[in-house]
DNA sequence: TCTGGGGTCCTAGGACCC
DNA sequence: TCTGGGGTCCTAGGACCC
């Protein structure tokens, strides 16, 4: 059976979202109306650009560029900070509006959502429903969305991409030789700056070439991702919009530091800081995990990461820590300045609540998990930075967690 | 000049086993 | 001196997304 996909996409989410709480709080000026960009902040050397109003955009500033970039193409540029609380209300205002039209909304992102209303039309079209959900969220919410209207969540996807803000736009089959094979390459989903000047130099400029383009050629070339690429170009998408909650596979945090540093014992308190901020949420989860990763990025840019098994999957801060610190010694070469680090847990798995004999309980395990199940009260109730099991740690000042 | 942080998925190569 | 092949598991790194 035909599927009906609508791709809610909201325009500019950051900036426009930004700009109405400052509204509500008073301000006199609308940043969607200036050239305006939200950002992050340059002394943390965290200075990229999240978001861009329309005015900005016409100055050629670009979402990721860095601040200075952006400075440089518009001096008079306004620059304003992220603060994902405010972003998580309106995305749940959002969504709450969406579920009137349907309970199987896949939530994208932030600030993206599928909608699988196949079940959920009756004499009404798919295009009215678009055209309603763009028009209430515009009115009932105060910012614009763009809505793709289409049978599969590809085209839905490419088609809320087309011209912006607050469009609706159809992509049907018969629809994609006009509206999406015209398209450069660089437009199709998944294709990023890596493979664009491959398929270039293949002479495959448009998404229309890469549609005609031998599919086995592609696959040998690319693998799967010929094969996925091939099919995305021809508006093939088999895939299911995902409405139902799922657990993550991984879980990670990872800070760029303010300065360089060099010393491992230093490294090894923020890896302490930072296994226990995963070590938290993981907890929060529900989940144990299997093996840790630790990231390190040079000031050079160079990445390198190491992994390793735990003996028994574990959620304890301590047990994290032991083997995020193992790891990060087993690869830090003394003298490199190191700008990130990062702590990642992998292959989670479900926690069962086992019931341990008495004769197996091991007394140092159950003090460890009591410890940790204090802690995490107390960060619940007096918020996350109040408490740490690490009192000396300065660094705690530096490395600020949401 | 300066270059985020959170994820998912894939691949190449090595270790190890039969 | 010449030295299999198939399978699984693990790790490091990379591509891509918002």
């Amino acid at each position: 059976m035909e599927r009906q996909i609508l791709h809610v996409d909201v325009n500019n989410a950051f900036l426009s979202w930004t700009a109405i709480e400052m509204i509500k709080n008073g301000s006199k000026i609308d940043i969607r109306e200036i050239p305006a960009i939200i950002g992050g902040d340059e002394t943390k050397r965290s200075g990229i650009v999240l978001a861009k109003s329309m005015k900005a955009k016409e100055f050629g500033i670009k979402t990721a560029e860095t601040i200075y970039q952006a400075r440089m193409k518009c001096p008079n540029i306004q620059i304003f900070a992220s603060d994902y609380k405010t972003y998580k209300k309106y995305s749940n205002q959002l969504y709450q509006l969406l579920l009137e039209y349907t309970d199987k909304i896949e939530r994208f992102s932030i600030d993206e959502c599928f909608l699988d209303m196949t079940n959920y039309l009756m004499k009404d079209t798919l295009l009215n429903k678009g055209r309603e959900i763009n028009k209430r969220v515009k009115e009932e919410l105060g910012f614009t969305v763009n809505v793709g209207v289409a049978h599969n969540k590809l085209l839905a996807k490419m088609a809320s991409d087309f011209t912006k803000p607050d469009k609706v736009h159809t992509l049907f089959e018969e629809e994609i030789p006009k509206k999406m094979w015209p398209l450069p390459i660089s437009e199709l989903f998944m294709l990023g700056k890596k493979t664009v000047p491959k398929l270039y130099n293949m002479q495959i400029k448009t998404i229309g070439d890469l549609a005609k383009a031998d599919k086995k050629i592609l696959e040998k070339k690319f693998g799967k991702h010929g094969m996925q690429m091939w099919e995305y170009a021809n508006g093939i998408d088999k895939t299911e919009v995902k409405y139902l909650p799922e657990k993550p596979k991984c879980i990670g945090n990872s800070v760029t530091l303010p300065e360089n540093i060099s010393s491992v014992e230093q490294l090894e308190e923020i890896v302490l800081a930072i296994s226990e901020q995963v070590a938290y949420r993981l907890r929060k989860e529900e989940l144990l995990a299997n093996t840790v990763n630790v990231q390190l990025r040079t000031k050079d840019f160079i990445d390198t990461s190491h992994q390793g098994k735990m003996r028994e999957a574990t959620n304890s801060t301590k047990e994290i820590y032991s083997k995020a610190k193992e790891l990060l010694n087993e690869m830090y070469r003394k003298g490199q300045a190191i700008r990130l680090v990062g702590v990642r847990v992998d292959n989670l798995v479900e926690k069962e609540e086992k019931q341990i004999s008495l004769f197996e309980k091991d007394i140092n395990n159950e003090k460890q998990e009591k410890l940790d199940r204090v802690i995490d009260e107390l960060k619940d109730k007096y918020g996350y930075n109040k408490i740490t099991r690490a009192g000396k740690l300065e660094l705690n000042d530096k490395i600020k967690f949401k």
